[in-house]
DNA sequence: CTAGTACTTTCCTTGTTGGCAAGTACTTTC
DNA sequence: GAAAGTACTTGCCAACAAGGAAAGTACTAG
């Protein structure tokens, strides 16, 4: 059993990318379409996001053929798995040393 | 008992209003020092993220002397501390919905 | 050959942040 | 009593991030 190690994340911490990156640890494989309807954001800005995160090495990005339709998709890295295990527990730290009670 | 929407909120989502409000529900009156040396912002750009936050009636400043030295403290208003907890909700949301656990 | 799909890239405008420096209003020190 | 220090506040600015619009790419479909 892995202990996660605190880690506020800026490039995470991003609404736009905290939703995308939340979607995917949800997923596998996850395609461009959905992504783009789960977090209303334009073809163009899903795209350059979707650049950013593979840049930082979060998500791996696909691109294959559905019929001789081409598809992109993308998924976690383990790296970006784990960086946003690690926001999570930052985020936790934060709220919990604010004394709140999470009960879902 | 009073049930909490999840609301997402911009303004306390950007880090260092995060700490920020978290560092004040947490305490009651909590002054500028504290606020300053917690946050390890300097004092204009604390200066400035306290009057965003007064002006989005989330905290309270008061001004008092301690001696003859100014001082200036600030607290959660109800507002504030809902949002707050609202914005925590909404966030709770989004991990859950990530399938991660959050165990305080 | 024109239109459409599925993105990608460039250009541009807008908004947010923080640094730096000057300002305010006193108080303390030399 | 002039200069320096405390405790912030405000104005100006440069850096950067984010998204819209539109053109570009690479095919496929009609």
């Amino acid at each position: 059993m892995t202990v996660i190690e605190p880690r506020f994340d800026d490039l995470i911490h991003a609404p736009t990318r905290l939703a995308l990156v939340s979607l995917l640890t949800a997923a596998e494989w996850a395609d461009f379409k959905f992504l783009r309807d789960q977090t209303a954001l334009s073809d163009s800005a899903l795209s350059k996001q979707l650049t950013t995160l593979e840049d930082a090495g979060y998500i791996e990005i696909r691109k294959s053929f559905v019929g001789k339709r081409p598809r992109t998709s993308a998924r976690l890295t383990p790296a970006g798995r784990n960086a946003f295990a690690a926001h999570v527990a930052a985020l936790q730290q934060i709220v919990s040393r604010a004394g709140l009670e999470i009960t879902p």
